[in-house]
DNA sequence: GGAACTCGCCAC
DNA sequence: AAACGTGGCGAGTTCC
């Protein structure tokens, strides 16, 4: 895969943009090293006693009998084989390979102790492994400096080593405490981290331009794509997000409906990750399970009351929904997805419209997400290049860029500088950002998160919601 | 002893 | 007819 500046714009954003990364590189990250050696003790004494729990058990017995010194708790081949060959657990799942799969969905619907302990014995592995050990052995004087690249991806995106500092653990929020508390301000400083809110899709509706994705966008505060799509999957007639079930219902859309439906997902996946979402555990309905919605109802008793009782037939609801979602609601979007892969067969590549070619050997997916992806990223890169020359050069700020995730830039800023800090944020990556590329033609959106004076990045408050 | 692979899992 | 986009990295494993 070659990358390719299609333009003087697109070479000027790189070469901008380099020498942007580069100064974040210097800057680099404030880290409370003392915090990172205590937990990585503290872990590893977890570690240590999920191993006595685990060693214990039957399962381990039979395991070390059949592989006596070459026994290794760490060996997911050797989990698969004692799972499926010697205990005859059925596998659910297969890898790649084809081989049985042993991962986190597989050990849950084992539903069993040991496979229970497995699982918690990997989260802490990795934590302490991957993220405690990668932050300790590049940390030098208290300071972190992650390499950020702009020429390693085939969507122009950017990537991010030594170490990854765009995968720091924020979801699952034992493994975000632990880690996210390591990374600390300077002296007198807040951490602030300000994001653009769905960058991508709007992006991508900037390119297609239809019609009705763009009122969605453009009345952000009366209408709600996710909602909607929410009503018709589980034929509700509106969604009340202060009722908790209902809340998780519109989550499970955008998560497991809306956004892999744009990445190229169909309605059989969807089907599957809905169903978990909603709560029910197995493929046939069960009316007392699932998540409440409102008058305390189960999802699963509101589904049987409509109509839908069983998980084929919820399935086969799902298809209707993303006919109607490709068909009747967004068919210029899909028009244009279909023109993208034609164009590309054509010429033999495609372009974004901040300036670079997308080439090589191409699925029809990937000559739609890539030029979207990049776009999305080029207008994070852009106002890190703005926000750069306006600190430095115009208003000599002590404020520091210190890395960056996709659509979010972090900076440590000085107390006294945090409000003028905020201001600079609303210029450029909402305002400048919109008269630059005039053909955004939606409003943007930016959300601030801060930490607290000489706090950590694991406790943020947001500081502002701003659209325009 | 290192390269290349598989698997699993973290982020957007 | 088939079916989710982009990355990095630790550990195990296989091969040379």
């Amino acid at each position: 895969m070659k990358l390719l500046p299609y333009n003087q714009e697109g070479y000027q954003l790189l070469h901008d943009g380099s020498l942007c990364f580069s100064l974040m590189e210097q800057n680099g990250i404030r880290m409370d090293v003392a915090h990172l050696k205590h937990e990585y003790k503290n872990i590893g004494k977890e570690i240590q006693e999920k191993e006595n729990e685990i060693n214990v058990l039957k399962e381990i017995k039979i395991w070390k009998e059949k592989y006596k010194s070459k026994f290794n708790l760490d060996s997911d081949a050797q989990l698969a084989d004692i799972l499926f060959n010697e205990l005859k657990h059925e596998a659910i799942k297969l890898t790649d390979t084809g081989n049985p799969s042993v991962d986190q969905e597989a050990l849950k619907a084992l539903n069993s102790p040991f496979a229970n302990l497995i699982l918690r014995y990997r989260k802490l592995f990795k934590i302490r492994n991957t993220y405690l050990k990668g932050l300790i052995k590049e940390t030098y004087n208290e300071y972190l400096h992650p390499s950020i690249n702009v020429h390693t991806t085939r969507t122009y995106r950017s990537s991010a080593n030594s170490p990854n500092i765009q995968n720091q653990p924020t979801r699952d929020p034992e493994a975000g405490e632990v880690i996210r508390k390591a990374f600390i301000p300077r002296e007198g400083n807040y951490l602030v981290c300000a994001d653009y809110g769905g960058i991508e899709v709007k992006m991508a509706c900037v390119m297609h331009q239809d019609p009705t994705m763009l009122k969605y966008l453009r009345n952000p505060t009366t209408a709600d794509m996710h909602s909607d799509f929410a009503c018709l999957l589980f034929k509700m007639d509106d969604i009340d997000q202060s009722i908790k079930g209902e809340k998780t219902l519109r989550a499970g859309t955008k998560n497991s409906f809306t956004f892999p439906q744009f990445y190229g997902d169909y309605y059989g996946n969807n089907a599957i990750g809905l169903w978990k979402w909603m709560g029910l555990t197995s493929k046939k309905i069960n009316p007392k399970e699932g998540v409440k919605i409102r008058d305390d109802i189960t999802i699963a008793q509101h589904l049987i009351n409509n109509g839908i009782r069983n998980y084929k037939q919820f399935e086969n609801n799902v298809k209707l929904i993303e006919e109607d979602m490709w068909k009747r609601r967004f068919p210029v979007y899909k028009q244009w997805r279909e023109n993208q892969y034609k164009t590309y067969l054509k010429k033999g590549f495609v372009t974004t419209l901040s300036g670079f070619v997308c080439q090589g050997l191409m699925d029809k997916n990937a000559t739609i997400n890539y030029p979207i992806q990049g776009l999305a990223f080029h207008c994070l890169l852009w106002s890190c290049i703005q926000l750069t020359n306006k600190i430095l050069k115009q208003r000599k700020m002590k404020t520091k860029l210190i890395f960056q995730v996709h659509d979010e830039i972090v900076a440590d800023v000085p107390q006294e500088e945090y409000d003028d800090y905020l201001e600079l944020l609303k210029e450029t990556m909402v305002h400048d950002l919109l008269k630059h590329w005039s053909f955004i033609n939606m409003p943007l959106e930016l959300e601030v998160d801060r930490s607290e004076l000489n706090g950590n990045w694991f406790e943020t408050e947001t500081v502002l919601h701003y659209i325009h």
